[in-house]
DNA sequence: CTTGCTATTCACCGCGCGGTGACAGATTGG
DNA sequence: CCAATCTGTCACCGCGCGGTGAATAGCAAG
């Protein structure tokens, strides 16, 4: 094929040609990283395979290669949602001493609404738990509750919740606010009438939130 | 092509061919039920031309004629959103004395809980808004929400929210709350670890419902 | 019957998707 | 040195999608 004289078509100094690396583990990462990128800035509506292929620069062959397919993708995302929990949700009771079972829900609800506010990926998972239920997402539903619930296990100590209410059920409700409220705003600015742009619209909603937290748990 | 005795190729008794009858409002009824149907039961993902076409037994091209495509077609939705909400949600008092605030507020909350539970299009919808940020789910989104706006105000009467409690922040809140354990429960019976699978789960739901409204509202 | 008009269908296009098999270049071990 | 293995790329397939232009079937008036 190629004639003798070939290499004078080399150009001397080679064009900056990005020389991909032979290296598994960071192509791994990347195709992860482009994973959970392209989750939380697309969404899960255009998330696929030939998507991340093209966002992680390398080809789909390597996905199904490394991650057995989007599922396992997917999977691993999950995985890595434990840590991205703890990561951006802080632990500890930030000094301050909560010694009421409704001091905790009020701290950890506003705790909440800001992380969830703050991290377009889990927003985008939560928005696809409420819209889909293939197996994909109920993996990465039962990770994330999962990381969630030691999250707020961690936190209660051993606070109680007041008897003769059902802490489950009203913690739950409290969430699930929290959580859509948090999703409409985010595409549209507001939810159910309520303006949500500024930061006095949130502080609004916090305040409310923190008076059916009071309400509920004094 | 054809040879001459071709005829007796035709069966004596045409299959039941389900002859279309030439009825363009029937047509557009059809399309627009499909459209309904369809989005009921399957969600906004596989929401497309040629699914409703296919749902409605005719082509797609009529679709682009009756309506101009999707969006008009969504639009048309919308539409109907208002008289849908009017059919589905009782308008009085249910024969009960609102005296209070408190007590419209529980009345509306669990009313409102019901409804949607019992209306998969509304809860497609309520995902799709939160889950896409475009024209089309938009206006749909519109639709709804003034649709809800109207029958909160007709329900109201005269009963004012006490001072001192930002109503419109709490009760965002609130529905909030319910659109998203109700989506959660459509989706995987659950609701952050609370199950909600049977009635006797729903109660709770309810309970803790009317425990944050009256926490709220007295 | 012919001539329109309208409702309806059909055939086709380009595109991007998920998925697969074969290939090319680097690395390693015998 | 060759052979095996691993990383990465490419070309290709079938499919269903949204979208469009042209043809066809039934009706109504002249």
């Amino acid at each position: 094929m190629a004639p003798a004289n070939a290499a004078v078509k080399i150009p001397l100094e080679m064009p900056v040609v990005e020389k991909r690396v032979r290296n598994r583990a960071a192509t791994e990462q990347a195709i992860l990283d482009a994973a959970k990128r392209l989750l939380a800035e697309e969404g899960f509506q255009n998330f696929g395979i030939n998507a991340v292929a093209r966002g992680a620069g390398c080809d789909k062959q390597l996905i199904y290669r490394y991650y057995g397919g989007l599922n396992g993708l997917v999977e691993a995302i999950g995985a890595d949602l434990g840590s991205w929990v703890a990561d951006r949700i802080p632990d500890d009771t930030g000094g301050m001493f909560l010694l009421t079972y409704g001091d905790l829900m009020e701290r950890l609800s506003l705790l909440f609404l800001d992380a969830l506010r703050a991290d377009p990926l889990m927003r985008r998972i939560v928005a696809w738990e409420v819209s889909e239920s293939s197996e994909q997402v109920r993996r990465l539903s039962e990770a994330r509750s999962k990381a969630l619930a030691g999250w707020i296990e961690r936190m209660r100590g051993s606070l109680a919740p007041p008897k003769g209410v059902d802490a489950q059920a009203v913690n739950a409700m409290i969430f699930a606010a929290i959580q859509h409220i948090v999703l409409a705003a985010a595409v549209s600015d507001q939810c159910s009438g309520l303006a949500l742009k500024n930061g006095r619209d949130w502080e609004k909603a916090a305040t409310a939130l923190k008076r059916i937290v009071r309400g509920v748990y004094g």
